[in-house]
DNA sequence: TTATTTCTAATGGTTTACCATGATTTTAAG
DNA sequence: CTTAAAATCATGGTAAACCATTAGAAATAA
């Protein structure tokens, strides 16, 4: 992998530690020239008009979650290798991380050896999980209980449940009726055979979904 | 604060990304000898032997908590300054530290310039908070809602609607009527100031009171 | 013992949530 | 362009949750 031109590598951490730490790291290779942001929004913007061959993601950012950030970036740009960074061990997250088309994940955990070899996993093509994620994949696959997929409303409406809204006020919310309300309501109760409110918002937030 | 020798700052934290951001930042200023520690234990080790004049110490550690360390720390060296970094914004765990002896708390998502400020403010003998932990400690103090004590019973009762049980359900595990699961639910609601069930449980789990 | 709190239960009514089914209109994907 | 999925609204009904008030029994504290 020896190139004349280096690789564009864009670091998206909110965390100005984290992002110091990985840039002190990946400098000492000079194969890549180091970009940074703190917001998704600002990696979303840069991509527009700069190349970008890797992208290393933080989950947690706090204008919004990187696992929505990931498919924008893939949307717009599908070649770009996407790696997952983060705290959040759940696998649940990386599954939607990953299924979101990120190339990798590594906990913030890993060590510098760990990171270097998997940004150079990911660019050869391959999957890049660091070794915790690994086992965390491996382990408990059994007792994995298939969630069911939320569109953007229903997740909209889950949401505002969980806070405590009623349907009515959801319906003036959202300008639409509580009629379509309860409908996505009863919808909702179906996917996750919840047989109450309660229930549900107990399991999505278990899954993190909320 | 001009010293011919240097002072001598040792980094705990289990997260190499983080070590090596707070090593790169502190090592632009040369007022600093740094030295990591991925464990609390290696940082009791190394004052046995060693003089140090600062502590930047995780409170998550795997090998125990940051808060033990600095009370260990502390009573072998009281003039060492301790700083505690975590994610922990918990402010409990702030108060807990600092009556550990804790010279200063910051947050990881604290940029550059707050750090080296707080590490400045704790060496001159000041009390070193980074803003987000400043806000943490007045806010809760002001609109801190006083809550609201529950007896045995309520608190039974809301636990078992906090796993989405039905009052019928209820009653019939606790042996009583539904008509005072009924009561106690509106007990509940009362108290909490809470319009629904959802909201209840929701103010509930925020406070950990489930 | 008296006073207070907690637990229990009831009446009777309103509101919201849940169930079954069907249909139209947007929106997105092939 | 066509098909599929998502979002919308509807009817009509049952069950559960929420509201106001009262009140006796049991446990607990003063």
């Amino acid at each position: 992998m020896y190139k004349t031109n280096r690789l564009n590598l864009a670091i998206v951490d909110d965390h100005p530690m984290i992002l110091e730490g990985l840039k002190s790291l990946l400098q000492q290779d000079n194969q890549f020239q180091i970009f940074s942001f703190t917001k998704g929004s600002a990696i979303l913007d840069f991509i527009q008009e700069n190349k970008v061959d890797v992208v290393l993601l933080d989950i947690v950012l706090n204008d919004g979650s990187g696992l929505d950030f990931c498919k924008s970036i893939k949307q717009k740009l599908p070649k770009t290798i996407v790696i997952g960074v983060s705290n959040q061990a759940e696998r649940s997250i990386i599954f939607r991380f990953l299924e979101n088309g990120g190339n990798g994940y590594i906990l913030k955990n890993a060590n510098p050896k760990e990171i270097t070899d998997c940004i150079d996993k990911a660019i050869n093509g391959d999957l890049a999980l660091s070794k915790e994620v690994q086992e965390i994949m491996l382990r408990s696959s059994s007792n994995h209980f298939e969630l069911p997929r939320l569109t953007k409303r229903e997740q909209q409406i889950l949401s505002a449940i969980a806070d405590g809204h009623t349907s009515i006020e959801i319906g003036e919310k959202l300008f639409i009726s509580v009629i379509t309300v309860e409908t996505h309501r009863r919808n909702l109760l179906q996917k996750f055979k919840a047989k109450n409110m309660i229930e549900l918002v107990k399991i999505a937030a278990e899954n993190k979904l909320i």
